[in-house]
DNA sequence: TTTAAGGTAAACATATCTGTTTACCTTGGG
DNA sequence: CCCAAGGTAAACAGATATGTTTACCTTAAA
């Protein structure tokens, strides 16, 4: 009898979305092995079973970070009934309910960077590869739309949700400008 | 005889700018006070009389960090001949050079929101009181040039720059779109 | 000369962190 | 039945962190 219905045991998941959720919280340096381990349920033996440092850890959450996000933009990337500029002004109307949230804590590839920069390569590959990737959405989109140089409005885009992010990560304010809006002006703009 | 060439002793200095330069290179956390007293040239007893706490150290660190920006940004905003929205474009201009340097770590004060965030309320208050500096400086700007909604146009630049650091942080690549232009272009279209 | 302020150097206390090891438990298939 | 895989619990080791304390040094002013 063949096993299909769970290939992957459930534990080494449990400590990865455990890990997760703490460290977007409270940050990595901050957050010990011991939470973890206690918060996934999992004794400390498994804990390194699966991930034989903190380090290791940590470059997993971001990956599973990225998936995520890849997952909660699916639902948006994937509407038939929507054209590519359209879902480009719905990122951002996501991303403002996003950055709203009283429980936002930044992006946590830019969290990592700020703590891991310059001390653990494999981090910061990671952080990297999360910015590109997300570029890369952008950029699949303004290539759909027309664009002759996809690049640089993708870019222009990015910039203003790296900016609304950060902003709202240490202001904690309501933003006083739609920024959908702002979007919806440079996309004109750069295709006339 | 009253002594008023260096009222301040220079000790306390010391101890500032060393951890300056130690927490933006290496994070807060990855930092230990035995690193920075040695930096400084300061012993222990020294530097915990100055400081209390490293927590204490922090946030003189932040605000040690808005004035070093202050002055740079002081050298633009000083220039008698030159335009407020001048002035605007040339700290893109400078953000560019200071975003593309090698050695650029990020918005230190982005960088403690993310490992203080909801565990030391005066970093906290630090690191808002720093952004809002910020956009205070570009409000002043914006509403020189005449615009009626100056906090409206101020916010909007900001996000640029933030999302210019943030990405400049991360992923280290030169960016593919003039900044600078596009602040003009956002500016020009504000206005009419 | 004395004294007080400010400093150094280094041992010390205490806590916490990552990571290891030992001993034991549970469970499902051969 | 048994036994291997995967797990728990908890003690342990070693490094490192923040702070404290003790003893001593230097210097300038009263």
């Amino acid at each position: 009898m063949i096993d299909n219905t769970a290939p992957e045991p459930t534990k080494k998941q449990q400590i990865v979305e455990a890990a997760f959720k703490l460290f977007k919280a409270r940050g990595f340096y901050a957050t010990g092995v011991d939470l973890i381990m206690q918060t996934a349920n999992v004794s400390k033996r498994t804990l390194y079973k699966y991930f034989p440092t903190k380090n290791d850890l940590i470059v997993a959450v971001l990956d599973y970070y990225r998936t995520t996000v890849a997952e909660h933009l699916n639902q948006i990337l994937h509407q038939k009934d929507i054209t590519s500029r359209g879902k480009i002004l719905a990122i951002f109307e996501d991303a403002k309910q996003w950055f709203e949230d009283t429980n936002f804590h930044g992006c946590l590839a830019v969290n990592a960077m700020g703590e891991f920069s310059g001390k653990d390569s494999a981090i910061e590959n990671s952080c990297i590869r999360f910015k590109r990737w997300e570029i890369e959405v952008l950029r699949s989109l303004t290539k759909d739309i027309g664009s002759q140089q996809p690049d640089e409005l993708a870019y222009k885009l990015f910039v203003l949700l790296e900016g609304m992010s950060s902003i709202a990560q240490v202001t904690k304010g309501t933003c006083p400008v739609d920024m959908t809006a702002m979007a919806n002006e440079i996309i004109e703009k750069h295709l006339t």
